[in-house]
DNA sequence: AGCGTACCTCGGAC
DNA sequence: AGTCCGAGGTACG
């Protein structure tokens, strides 16, 4: 597959051969890939980490390997048994009341939230989407990223910061000034369809982690210049 | 429909 | 040391 997206894109190709030992796109539970996403908006990874080990420990304790504890991801109804506040204390921010809105809302629906999540995976991507986009603190972008990471929905394109820096500069440049809007969500989300094809989400998956600040990518550096898809060098 | 703006927190940059 | 900025967006006017 790697060789398809290189083929696709001279910048996947370059990229890919800095990515050590691959990159994994897991198929996530969806409840716990659902309120993962749920703490990422305008957050750093590094707080949504921790925000997510507070989650946790209101599931059942696994053990310890190493001198790290380990639970299992809380279920829905174990979920519901946090307060507000006690997110808040943990530091969730406004987002402590997107989790607790999102948990009443799951819920409540009929089969149960679980369930519910489930009976997505056999929709088209964009209703998943749309139904997604219901629950509180859930948009476009998280919805992306729960479809693609635990719904099978392999052409999803979570559309972020970013998404949109690698769109802008090298698929899409007319756009590099424009913000990022609701409306060229869709633009940005086609270009990589476009490229990529069936698994434009793995892709993406690929160029994000190239994004990233991370000693995961050693990017080459250093007077290389290369060309993007209108010919201009970056 | 499309566009601005506020939003919790916090580590790093200056 | 104080301030400012931005981080895997979303809701709301
Ligand atoms: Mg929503």
């Amino acid at each position: 597959m790697w060789q398809d997206f290189s083929f696709s894109d001279i910048r996947f190709a370059e990229l890919a051969q800095h990515v050590d030992g691959g990159a994994r796109v897991l198929k996530q539970n969806p409840v716990e890939c659902l309120f993962q996403f749920l703490c990422s908006s305008n957050n750093n990874i590094k707080r949504i980490e921790k925000m997510v080990s507070s989650m946790e420990r209101f599931g059942d304790f696994l053990g310890n390997v190493g001198g790290f504890d380990f639970y299992k991801f809380p279920s829905i109804d174990r979920l519901s048994c946090i307060s507000e506040q006690q997110l808040r204390d943990a530091g969730f921010g406004y987002r402590a009341k997107f989790v607790v809105g999102t948990v009443k809302a799951l819920q409540e629906k009929p089969g149960g939230g679980e369930h519910w999540l489930d009976s997505l995976r056999k929709m088209e991507l964009c209703s998943v989407v749309r139904e997604l986009c219901t629950l509180p603190g859930v948009g476009p972008k998280v919805a992306s990223c729960v479809a693609l990471f635990s719904l099978d929905q392999h052409h999803a394109i979570p559309v972020d910061t970013h998404v949109w820096q690698i769109a802008t500069r090298y698929y899409i440049p007319e756009l590099a000034d424009a913000k990022l809007a609701p409306k060229l969500f869709s633009r940005v989300s086609d270009a990589f369809v476009a490229k990529f094809g069936k698994y434009a989400g793995w892709a993406q998956t690929l160029l994000f982690i190239g994004e990233l600040p991370s000693p995961k990518t050693k990017k080459p550096t250093g007077g290389k210049k290369c060309k993007n898809d209108n010919n201009e060098t970056y």
